[in-house]
DNA sequence: TTGCTCCTCACGTCACGTGAGGTGGC
DNA sequence: TTGCTCCTCACGTCACGTGAGGTGGC
């Protein structure tokens, strides 16, 4: 007169086909049958189930608790690790919230780096200079990063910058050279080129390959910016 | 010439599996072959990534992102409902330590409920009796428990208990009629047994049926006690 | 005879990891 | 010719959930 796979499972607050599961990994010994095949339980599955239900509520997996053995040992270095992993991922998920927080109260986008977001937050980039900052905050370290998108966020509304973002690509030839003229010698547009990384810090922040890092960035403003105003930097810089 | 896959996932800082998979369940769309078959990314791909993983670092399933849609409207909504996620998953983990706390302290065992192990935390009992009053701790309410789980520690260590846990199976006709006749009149033996749940605290606050219960109880009797042992209690209830 | 419980496969979940086997570029 | 990268299947992970198909007891 044992109990059934199911009554086991309610007793022990749990469900079949974990009972089975046990079963199937070794944590739990077969019982013996009844003439028609039923499995017959005893008060030692009882306790051995309800054994492995407190180790997994407490987060040990089946494998540790396989490793433990049914032995009455305790197992304090496993429960020791356990909190030191539980301690970090409480951390770890507080800092999250810590992020949400910022982004929800700030409605700020969720595509930049925590800090450089915030920083960004209630500048309203054009959708390809925020694309173009967030490839650059892949390449460069969060100082370099955020000294850059701290003058992007003081001259972002310059009107020769806005002029530069609004630029067609089918602009003429004047237009174009203009443009290019009074960007180099106006002095918020100097004071960006500055603050962009140069070389040195752009190649010793990234754990990419120089050559890699230099063609991405080629390769951003080639796909982001439209041919005017290509035109315009490679006016500006030669 | 746009990004390899793997030129991508490094960009991202994450892996060529990952990228693929993100393919698989159709968050990023598959980019243009080179001739060879290569694939080749641009930076609205590498922008897409990081978004997904920005999402996924914060804690959202990829369901959860592809129900967002790669839109620029901000997901508030769903990052409301992931805040309080967590702030759930904090709290329980953060009760688990304060348990792991417990049992660490006082090496207490992992097999009864946390209340009751603390309370029984220096007292040791028999397994039998360990066994015991794990089984009643799945059949009746906790304070029903702690209640007698006092009890038992305050007279674990008298005399007339440690003869009866002590009593071999093949005890004599007269030894066991003189423990009976002795436990059924020691007021030690009386107090636990007015602290024992009655039938009716042990049927309402179970969420088994009656039978079910004293089945239960009927049944870790006869497979923790020894016969003599049972046949003492017998005696000294009949 | 009809529900109800029990049994044993065996596939599905979630976000990828990890080979297996084959091809293109230097 | 030899490494290196790329490609596409396709199985494995973890702790079970969820049928599928069949049998025993009242």
């Amino acid at each position: 007169v044992g109990w059934s796979t199911s009554q086991l499972a309610e007793l022990a607050g749990t469900t079949l086909r974990t009972i089975r599961h046990y079963h199937d990994v070794g944590l739990l010994p077969e019982p013996e049958r009844r003439a028609n095949g039923y499995k017959s339980y005893g008060v030692t599955h009882l306790v051995r189930v309800l054994r492995i239900k407190r180790l997994t509520d407490l987060g040990l997996s089946l494998t540790q608790i396989a490793a433990l053995g049914d032995g009455d040992e305790h197992p304090g270095e496993a429960l020791r690790e356990l909190d030191a992993e539980l301690a970090a991922t409480i951390e770890r998920l507080q800092r999250v919230r810590a992020e949400l927080a910022v982004i929800l109260r700030q409605e700020a986008p969720t595509d930049l780096p925590p800090d450089v977001a915030a920083m960004l937050a209630n500048v309203d980039l054009t959708p390809q200079d925020r694309s173009f900052t967030v490839v650059l905050a892949q390449l460069v370290s969060p100082d370099a990063l955020s000294s850059y998108a701290e003058v992007l966020k003081a001259y972002a509304k310059v009107p020769v910058l806005v002029e530069f973002d609004e630029l067609p690509a089918d602009a003429d030839e004047e237009t174009r050279q203009d443009l290019a003229d009074r960007m180099r010698v106006h002095p918020h547009v100097l004071e960006m080129r500055a603050a962009f990384p140069d070389q040195a810090t752009l190649y010793s922040a990234s754990p990419h390959s120089e050559k890699f890092v230099a063609q991405t960035i080629v390769k951003a403003i080639a796909e982001l910016y439209n041919e005017a105003q290509i035109d315009v930097l490679v006016r500006m810089n030669g």
